[in-house]
DNA sequence: GACAAACCTG
């Protein structure tokens, strides 16, 4: 909806604001023709928007249009809950509750109720759940269907399987949803096996409780179990190919997700943005620029808004892909960036060796107001490093610590040593890895190790090496490093030395794998480092 | 005048 007012009457352009600005001008509209605050049913509505738009400068609005209705009923105070209670400040939602049965203008009535559960649901407040039950019984509303499967939720989400579970038992009409209320707890709280066996159990499945089925295999780790379930359902909807692809994602079996894809398009099923972003994904780690292609292709074609989520996707496959023209394409024509956008871009930049673009469009981005974040700076830097821009990347080193407050993390340090190893300034670099005492600190010193071979400074090779093998004496890397080191030197004996303590500890090393599509088709290789050794 | 429940991805 466009932000006009004069084409619609005022209570339908109320009912279909998409924006707190147009509930602004509906706001001010009714108050000037004298509706607000003294009609209530409409008034109601400004507040209703806080309902699906529960953010903290909407909800305050939408509380402070509450004190001033003249005669608020209970939609209103129900509608003003039920926002608290959807909203990341649930417990607010019960203080409301209670002004309703503190003999406040009208009592709370079932939806009071089940809003006010909600709430208790969401900030897992048993406590008060309890106390809610107690009154709702007393009113005689404890088993209504929405006020019992509104319970089993916060007995279920908070471990108290057994009230759930009775609860259940004693509801005369209970429905799937109360079946998929406990099902939902069990996956919630990781108890897969007692899930399995609810869902064994159940008279009444929707595609919910089978869609709750694949989650909870996922997120137990349980891919092969999660695809099972996803077979032999008998109805998919996007949710149920959407959580099974995100599962072969996490997995990092891309080609399958775009297997899955092909399988969803031909049993018609239209892919959302979740879907796309995924696949976007798959095709960003398998370097498959004519499927991202087709993607980007078929965005356009069925009009789908590049903004957020969907713009950084296709930034992110562009760029990993090799064709940073296009990304910056369809970065310049996004509808909307995000932070994640604005990084996105940022990182493809650096690794593409356009460090001063990048930095650029960092420069952009502040003087657009985005606040950077530490994956910003980690881009930043990496362009830095990339395109051995020392001062610029000692700035932004400092400016992200003195001015954003962000506490570097291995990453940052990565960069750094990376960028100081680059411009040769070994022993600097050295002294930032050795002053930190970082969890994972051998990725900073092999990266200072291929810095020393890369300047023959064999010295400091062989001290950061001893360092790597003390930190892991199986990891194959400094071996491998520090026999190229004396390799570029022609010092042979020393290399079959390294080559002779590898044998004798067992280490093997491992070849790296690479993936790239060549006319439309994925294909594998193993990368050997171009180790002497072999 | 309405209410409970799913995937959450870069």
């Amino acid at each position: 909806m466009s932000g006009t007012l004069s084409q619609l009457p005022i209570l339908p352009f109320t009912e279909m604001a998409s924006s707190i600005s147009q509930i602004h001008q509906a706001h001010a509209h009714l108050l000037k023709t004298g509706v607000f605050p003294n009609n209530t049913f409409v008034s109601n509505k400004l507040i209703s928007f806080a309902v699906s738009n529960p953010d903290p400068i909407t909800l305050s609005y939408a509380h402070s249009v509450f004190t001033h209705i003249t005669d608020p009923n209970s939609f209103s105070y129900n509608s003003l809950i039920r926002a608290y209670a959807n909203s990341r400040t649930p417990e607010n939602a019960l203080f409301l509750f209670r002004q309703m049965l503190e003999g406040g203008p009208v009592l709370p009535d079932k939806y009071s109720f089940t809003f006010a559960l909600k709430a208790c649901a969401g900030f897992c407040g048993v406590e008060e759940g309890m106390q809610i039950h107690g009154l709702a019984l007393k009113l005689g509303i404890g088993f209504d269907i929405f006020v019992a499967n509104t319970l089993i939720h916060v007995y279920g989400k908070s471990g108290h399987f057994g009230f759930a579970r009775s609860l259940l038992d004693r509801i005369a009409d209970r429905d799937v949803v109360s079946w998929n209320a406990l099902l939902s707890a069990y996956i919630e709280t990781g108890f897969i096996r007692l899930a399995r066996g609810l869902f064994d159990e159940m008279d009444e499945r929707n595609v919910e409780s089978w869609n709750f089925m694949i989650s909870g295999y996922l997120s137990s780790g349980l891919l092969e179990e999660a695809k099972s379930v996803f077979d032999s359902m008998p109805l998919k909807d996007v949710v149920s190919w959407n959580a099974i692809i995100t599962g072969y994602a996490h997995a990092s079996r891309f080609d399958e997700v775009l297997e899955l894809f092909e399988d969803m398009q031909r049993e018609e099923v239209r892919p959302d943005t979740c879907t796309l972003v995924n696949v976007l994904s798959a095709c960003a780690h398998l370097g498959a620029l004519g499927q991202g292609e087709w993607i980007h292709g078929y965005i356009d074609k069925n009009g789908i808004d590049t903004n957020g989520f969907i713009a950084t996707a296709l930034v992110d496959m562009y760029s990993k892909c090799g064709n940073i023209d296009k990304a910056v394409n369809v970065f310049r024509n996004a509808s909307k960036k995000d932070i994640s956008t604005w990084n996105s871009i940022i990182v493809g930049l650096g690794m593409h060796g356009y460090g001063e673009t990048a930095l650029e469009t960092f420069s952009e981005m502040l003087m657009e107001g985005f606040e950077p974040n530490e994956v910003t700076f980690i881009a930043v830097l990496t362009a830095c490093s990339r395109s051995r821009f020392l001062n610029e990347g000692r700035k932004m080193f400092k400016l992200m610590v003195d001015d954003y407050g962000i506490e570097p993390a291995i990453e940052h340090y990565g960069c750094m040593v990376d960028l100081l190893g680059q411009v040769g300034l070994l022993e600097e670099a050295l002294e930032l890895v050795e002053t930190r005492q970082l969890k994972e600190a051998h990725v900073l010193w092999e990266s200072l190790l291929s810095a020393c071979k890369n300047h023959g400074n064999v010295k400091m090779a062989e001290y950061v090496a001893r360092k790597l093998l003390e930190l892991n004496p199986q990891d194959s890397a400094g071996y491998v490093q520090l026999s190229n080191t004396y390799a570029a030197l022609k010092r042979w004996d020393d290399v079959l030395n390294v080559r002779k303590k590898m044998k004798a500890l067992k280490v093997n090393k491992e070849p790296g794998c690479s993936m790239i599509e060549v006319n439309g088709v994925v294909h594998e290789f193993l990368a050997g480092e171009g180790m002497i050794l072999e």
